[in-house]
DNA sequence: TGTACATCAGTGAACGCGCGTTCACTGATGTAC
DNA sequence: TGTACATCAGTGAACGCGCGTTCACTGATGTAC
């Protein structure tokens, strides 16, 4: 006698009460968060997926999102904020404008890669969308523009102190973004290559930058 | 009166003679890498759309590969084999150990921002294939672990006259790939970004990386 | 204090779609006699 | 020179699957009277 089970899905949720409906979305939020970082490909999770880790069915999802294109970036645009705020915490635990400015590579590239997905979709997807870096535009920033322009501002600051010879503290910003970029996307993208540790990778293109960048 | 049309399928192909059959495996693969560089992601590039690239029907496919990824990787290989002798060609211009590894590197950079969907099938897709770096497996090396290799001999040739400080080649070639990589998938990826020109960027790049490894 | 009722947070079943793949078949082609 | 036959290059229909999404519904909850 089989009795039918559904092995992996969650215990379903208990139903909210009146007036607390925007409790779901959250939920919501949260697991398709969760499975985005554990697949690591927006097209593997799904809105049934979705549903079943919050343990729903699928068209109460659609009570809080009007689609799933809706639905993926609502959560990335959570993300993106968090990337910025996360290297300026970095970079805020040391005065030394090096130190300052490795701290927040590190921080770039360990977020990166633990939040493959959001970083894909910010980095890795092809647009045509203006990166305002000039602040001309009118529109807010975006979290992925805002953390370029801090970027630059600690490139300028690490010229001032003496560390890097005078430049384009623009240019020179674009030498190590593409530098930190290149890592972080071979490491989501080539999983199958023996890299060897991430912090090991990231420090060792750092030291490289840094003493290409010395006076 | 409506006639049905298949709108985008091609004429139907005409049968080869006996003998003849493979005639049709070089057919798709012809037809499976356009649509790679047309839609620059495989999971959009379906069997099915293949076949009637072909003008053929879609268990014909199966006469010629096992299956759907082994269609991809074929391609893929050959592409691989473009990029690696394209690099070859370039490195093989300078007797210098460090001009012929930066022709090299300008190589890859153009290779890459010339043929951007190519290049994002090859680096830009996630990807568990394995780069048998230590040729251990006992398969035939892929082209893009050829590739790889060739960067590492080049690295250690500067090594050995001295332009770069000793160290592990393989690491050090990793921190140049992973620096050329950036340069090319943000230039391929961000459109709307007032990038400096290529040859600019890579130049700069290169130059920051050579003195980083210098002696 | 009880009851009818509107509201809200979901459910269950189904839709059409494109996909990779399988399988029994067909009909032209070359060949043996 | 004609014919039977084996072979080969495909075809046509169908399979089960998971997907996003829709729609009619249900049943618990709070509220008005």
């Amino acid at each position: 006698m089989t009795v039918p089970t559904a092995a992996s899905s969650s215990p379903r949720r208990s139903r909210a009460r009146r007036g607390d409906g925007e409790l779901l979305r959250a939920e919501i939020l949260t697991a398709t968060r969760r499975l985005l970082v554990e697949h690591g490909d927006e097209s593997l999770v799904s809105i049934r997926a979705v549903a079943d880790a919050v343990g729903v069915t699928a068209p109460s999802i659609y009570l809080h999102f009007a689609d799933k294109d809706t639905l993926i970036l609502a959560v990335c645009e959570e993300t993106f904020r968090a990337f910025d705020a996360d290297q300026e915490r970095a970079a805020s635990a040391y005065d030394d404008p090096l130190l300052s400015l490795r701290a927040r590579g590190r921080a770039y590239a360990r977020f990166g890669v633990d939040n493959p997905e959001a970083y894909r979709i910010l980095f890795m997807t092809r647009s045509e969308r203006v990166i305002d870096v000039a602040g001309t535009s009118g529109e807010p920033p975006l979290a992925g523009t805002m953390a370029l322009q801090h970027f630059v501002e600690a490139v300028r600051r690490c010229m001032d102190g003496g560390a890097f010879a005078p430049d384009d503290p623009m240019l020179v910003a674009l030498q190590l973004w593409t530098g930190l970029h290149g890592v972080v996307s071979l490491l989501i993208c080539e999983r199958g290559f023996p890299w060897p540790a991430r912090d090991v990778l990231v420090d060792r293109v750092l030291d490289m930058q840094v003493r290409g960048l010395a006076p």
